[in-house]
DNA sequence: CTGTCTATCGTTAGCAT
DNA sequence: TATGCTAACGATAGACA
């Protein structure tokens, strides 16, 4: 038999940062440097113990996720500090001043806030042409703060998901707790069984490094199921 | 003047995957890897064509995020996407199920508030008008420059488009519009101005390579503002 | 907190399986 | 489609600005 002589591989080639071309490639290129975002997320995850998460939807618009502890609870937590101003404005001065107020409030009054905001659904429920009072009346006001108003109620869900988890929390644990919501959120998640949020089934879990690990559900039709990834991490908590 | 001899730098160093116990070398890693990962995030965007979401609470609780074309659409389709995916299917009895029923069920509430929020919207729906009207008047408004501004604000035009998308796809269908809520916020968000998601100011784009470039609003304090990236792509749209 | 510099370490493009 | 291989490329620890 003889031996095909060319062939230590070039090794790596340089590419240029545009669209992969080639179908085949990109599809391997996708795969490969997907865990290597993740690989680098865990490590910083490790390195620094701070919480990440991350969505990627691939070029066949499959949903890839990796987070730390897990991804929903960073998201929340991402959607309701971000944001908008809050909605007990009313009467305060510079809108600006609203903006951080409701952006540098702590998760404690993030949480007092929620439950402001839930009340607010309530009365919401009740009557919605309050809304529209609400609306009309504040169309004196800049265009943003009006929609400020509507705009809640699209982050409501998320809003009241995290007030939801958040008191729970603070039932278990006088207060205080908040400031550190990822270690409730780990520790909520460790008492049904694992420290990390892994929707993983067949992971592998490489010896003494920390590797991603990948579930793979087969989905009902494509774009159904969401690939997920943990990661072993070390003593971090 | 006598040069000191012993400088030139040892160059790299491996390190352990551990939580760095230097404060201040964790503060520094924290910062160069998240770069790193933004920009590989960047680059597999360009790449492969792909949507992507980063978000990380820093190790002094700040949230940094990466998106594109923009967190928050990429988080609502995630989110939408993720939770029902044959639920009721319902028979099946496989790990594959187990896990199914374990990733929805960290959204089971969440998914029972959205509906709330739904019939909210739908009720919202009657004061249609209202919004029409702000949003009509904001448009008469130099809007986008108020958002650079403010970084809050920013967020609002895109859940402004979300909102009003939202609304949309309640006229059109009665529910479960949610689950496509991003699509729509991203054909909104291009229509408008940019096809990427930037909150950036002055940020620098370098030349030929996609950089994730920053932006920065001085804080009110510490946990004042949020640190949003995005990325200069070519062609993705 | 970000940028610069250097020597290394880690990642990965192109192929093959 | 996802790994294994190998050499080249790119990221980065540490020190400094």
């Amino acid at each position: 038999m003889v031996m095909k002589i060319k062939k230590p591989s070039q090794g790596r080639q340089k590419i240029a940062i545009a669209k992969i071309p080639k179908r085949n490639n990109l599809q391997v290129t996708f795969s490969k440097r997907r865990s290597g975002l993740f690989k680098k997320a865990s490590e910083l995850c490790t390195l620094c113990g701070v919480e990440i998460a991350i969505i990627v939807f691939s070029p066949a618009n499959k949903p890839f996720s990796f987070g730390h502890p897990e991804v929903d609870s960073i998201v929340d937590r991402f959607v309701a500090r971000n944001p908008y101003p809050n909605f007990q404005a009313g009467s305060t001065g510079s809108t600006q001043q609203l903006v951080e107020v409701h952006r540098n409030a702590s998760v404690h009054e993030l949480n007092m806030q929620l439950t402001q905001v839930v009340n607010q659904l309530e009365a919401e429920k009740k009557c919605g042409e309050a809304l529209d009072k609400i609306s009309k009346a504040s169309e004196k006001q800049c265009w943003w703060e009006r929609s400020v108003e509507e705009l809640g109620f699209h982050e409501l869900q998320i809003l009241k998901a995290s007030l939801e988890e958040l008191k729970k929390n603070m039932t278990k644990q006088a207060n205080g707790i908040l400031m550190e919501s990822s270690a409730a959120a780990v520790a909520n998640c460790s008492s049904s069984s694992s420290p990390f949020f892994m929707m993983n089934i067949n992971g592998v879990v490489q010896g003494d490094d920390l590797r991603c690990f990948e579930s793979k559900i087969k989905p009902t039709n494509q774009l159904g199921s969401a690939y997920s990834f943990g990661y072993a991490g070390h003593s971090l908590f």
